[in-house]
Order: C-alpha cells, then sequence, then structure tokens
DNA sequence: ACCTGAACACCGTTCAAGT
DNA sequence: ACCTGAACACCGTTCAAGT
C-alpha cells in the first residue's frame, strides 16, 4: 500500500476556479485521520501530500511546516470540546467535576494526538486559556478568592493532564497490563518494595482491574474535596 | 561543526583487548548529554555515534535500536531517584510530601528528557514500580486500605506527571509567558471568559509571577488533604 | 496564487564484509 | 565479538520553475 493516494498526473499548475483541492481545513482533516487511525509518527507531510493525492510541498501554501500541521490539530480537538453554560443551580462541586470530564474527554477523543498535544506548549497555551473558564467559574461560585481559584484550577488541570497521557499510552499499547502488573510486583527481590507487594497481592488479579472511569472520578474527588477543606470552601 | 567528533580514521575492526571504546553505560551517558544540552531531537543515532567518535552501525551492537537507547535514559534518569529510607517518627503527610517532591525532582533533572520519559509507557513502566514504594508505606503507615492506597497513588503520580510535563515545557522554551499570559487574557474578546478575566486581572502582573515550587507543594497539599479527608485518616 | 519537480541535507536500520 | 561501508527507504524543507 506504499503508493496509495499518488498524486493524479497530468494536474500540475494552479487549478481553475472552485476546483482548489486544498485547504487549511482539509489538510487538517486528513492529517487527523492519519493520527487517529495510524499514530503519530506516520503523520509525515508527504504521507499527507499522499493521502491528499498532491505533491508534498503544495501543503506548504497552507500550513508553514510541520510544527504547524500539529498546532492546527490540537486547535481541532480543544475546539471540539463542547462549552458548558452557566448553570447556578448545580453545587459547585459538581460543575468542577463536569468541567473536568469535559477536558478529559477532548483529550481523550484522539489518543494518539493527547500525547503530541500535552507535550507541545505552544499548542495549549493558546487554547487552554478559554477552556479554563467553567472551572474559574465554579470556583468563584464556591468563594475561593483570586490566588486559590488559580492554585486550585491549576492542581486539577495538571492531574488531567497526567491522568490523560497514562490513559492515552495505555491506549495506544496492544498489550494489557493489569495481570502483567501483577506478576512483575511478583517479581521483584523481596526486601525492595515490602508494602507495594502485599497491597497489591491483597487486591489480587480482580481487584487491580484498574478501570479509567472510576480512577478519574476518584481523583478528581480526591482534589475537589481537599479543596473544599484545604480553602474552607 | 558538522563534523565534530567524525571517526578516526584507520581504527577499523575489532579494537584490541582493554581498548573498546564503547559499551551501553558510554552510550547512554553521551546520550544523555546531547539530550540535555541540545534537545530530544538532537539526539539521532547518527549524531550520538559522532560525538563518540565511532560509525554509526557499532551502537547497534549495545543496543538494539533508538528506542533502546530512550528506555535507557529514562532507567537512567529513575536510577537517580534517591531512595528515602523509612522513618516512621515523621508523620504521614510529611513522608507522602517527601517522597512526592524525590520523585519530581528526578523528572526536573532533565527537562528535554522528562517529555520522552512522561509519553514513553515502556520506559516508565517497568521502573516506576519500585519508585512508588515510599507513596505506599506512608499511606499504609496512616491506616489507608489497599483500594485507597491504589487510588491516593495513581492520583498523585498523575498529578506529579501533568505537573512535571507543564514544568519541562515551559524551561524548555525560551519565552517567558506570565506577562504573556496577562495579555492574552486582556484580549479575549469580553463576554467569552468573564470569571478568567476578572480573576487574573485582579491578581495583576506580580501576583500572577508564578513559582513553580509554591505550585508543586500547593498541589501536594490539596491531595494530601483530600486524601485525609475523604478516607478520613 | 497555487501547485510541482528536483534537489539538499538529513534520518534509522539492514546486510555483507572486514579484523 | 565488535566495528565498518555501502546501501535502502525514508524524512522536512528550499528553491526555481511552471500555469
Amino acid at each position: 500500500m506504499v503508493n496509495a493516494g499518488k498524486p493524479l498526473p497530468g494536474r500540475s499548475g494552479r487549478p481553475r476556479a472552485g476546483e482548489e483541492r486544498l485547504s487549511r481545513h482539509a489538510i487538517l482533516e486528513a492529517a487527523l485521520r492519519i493520527v487517529d487511525t495510524e499514530g503519530l509518527e506516520a503523520m509525515t507531510m508527504r504521507r499527507l501530500a499522499s493521502t491528499l493525492g498532491v505533491n508534498p510541498m503544495s501543503i506548504y501554501h497552507h500550513l508553514p511546516n510541520k510544527a504547524a500541521v500539529f498546532a492546527g490539530l490540537a486547535e481541532l480537538v480543544f475546539a471540539q470540546l463542547e462549552s458548558t453554560p452557566p448553570d447556578d443551580s448545580v453545587p459547585w462541586k459538581d460543575e468542577l467535576k463536569t468541567a473536568a470530564a469535559a477536558y478529559r474527554d477532548a483529550l481523550r477523543a484522539h489518543p494518539n494526538l493527547a500525547l503530541q498535544i500535552l507535550s507541545d506548549t505552544s499548542a495549549v497555551s493558546d487554547v487552554v486559556v478559554v477552556v479554563v473558564e467553567p472551572f474559574y467559574r465554579s470556583l468563584d461560585r464556591a468563594g475561593a478568592d483570586p490566588r486559590q481559584i488559580v492554585e486550585a484550577v491549576n492542581t486539577i488541570i495538571d492531574f488531567i493532564h497526567g491522568f490523560s497521557l497514562g490513559e492515552a499510552s495505555v491506549r495506544a499499547e496492544t498489550f494489557d497490563l493489569a495481570p502483567d502488573l501483577l506478576a512483575r510486583v511478583s517479581a521483584l527481590p523481596p526486601g525492595k518494595a515490602p508494602t507495594l507487594v502485599r497491597v497489591v497481592t491483597e487486591l489480587g488479579a480482580e481487584g487491580l482491574a484498574y478501570d479509567f472511569d472510576t480512577g478519574f472520578a476518584t481523583g478528581i474527588a480526591l482534589l475537589v474535596d481537599g479543596i473544599a477543606t484545604r480553602f474552607a470552601l
């Protein structure tokens, strides 16, 4: 399948009006499809051009370079984050949890891309500013002061990033690591990590079956309780 | 400086006993130096060979491929994590905070590598198992049950990963984003993020000057308080 | 303006050959 | 066993040329 989407012959030069084959948006859509189906490293400029049926260089008339393509993809992903409308009837803790879940969902929708997004500051910072409003709103409503709001939101966002990183990595893997973990822990040199070994064996294989959804809910709940306790909200 | 470290001529074939130029360890040390000083993408097999004064292919006799080099680097970094000895005289909350700080420090020591480590599951999972013992110990001492311990530790680790990702990214950047943030927020369309705008302007430029150390301490404190509250420890 | 072809300066890795 | 040279199948991007 190396030559799939090879450029059509006999169609070089500027296309006639209304038959442009390329646009920033079309390029980004194609790029996202490659990333989703074949992974990050499959998304090369040459491969992208090939699926668009176009010369590799044509892309550079719409996006300055490969980094810009990835930045554009990050934009696309965050744009899909549905903004929760303000609703003062729901308790602030629930509003916070809803915002957290929405943010996680946006990152989870494209696991192969999450990795790239989270490690590319320039891609994130432009959009994260807007994404963050519902977090600010609920904490403001809870009565936290500006300093506390910033600290709490930063912490929640960091947790979501770390969680999503783990979630995306496992999604990208082929093998199942739940029983793997049990095996690896059992194989540890005896004195090395006694508490870990005891806890893991006490839980057993079925107790270790990790569920990302409840893992996320628990993490957020711990954080929200911590915020309420520490800031007396 | 393209040809720095070009292979010495007239020295091909197997070296005589005791004059091996290469070893897994020497290769990894050189690789780490490249990553630290010039960044992740500067670390190519050819560049690595060149700084070692060796043919690119020689490396493959000690490490199977580039991924193995990065996995080896992750190993190196985690190996530098000093293990805190058990100390039951200190409160469990403090022991937890110490473990968190040590883990963060290990990731922070090589910011360019942190990104790679955190996004490479296979690199982490082998070592993180051991790293995690002090967290388990302190929570066990606090009286948490196995289920609670696992949930709490996962949450703390995820937070540290997300925090370190942000810290490493900013370190890798050249520009200062504190005043940048203020400018960007002010430029936002009026109705878009009212709470964010109000909080940020109330804090002002000096209030926003972000300090990673206190940011980390606050995050961990929130988490620890949440654990204590939710699990009634 | 938009697209192309050829070229430049790189990659990681295989394979057969040297000592 | 360990190292090398040449080669393969790729990269991202520049630049001059086409329409």
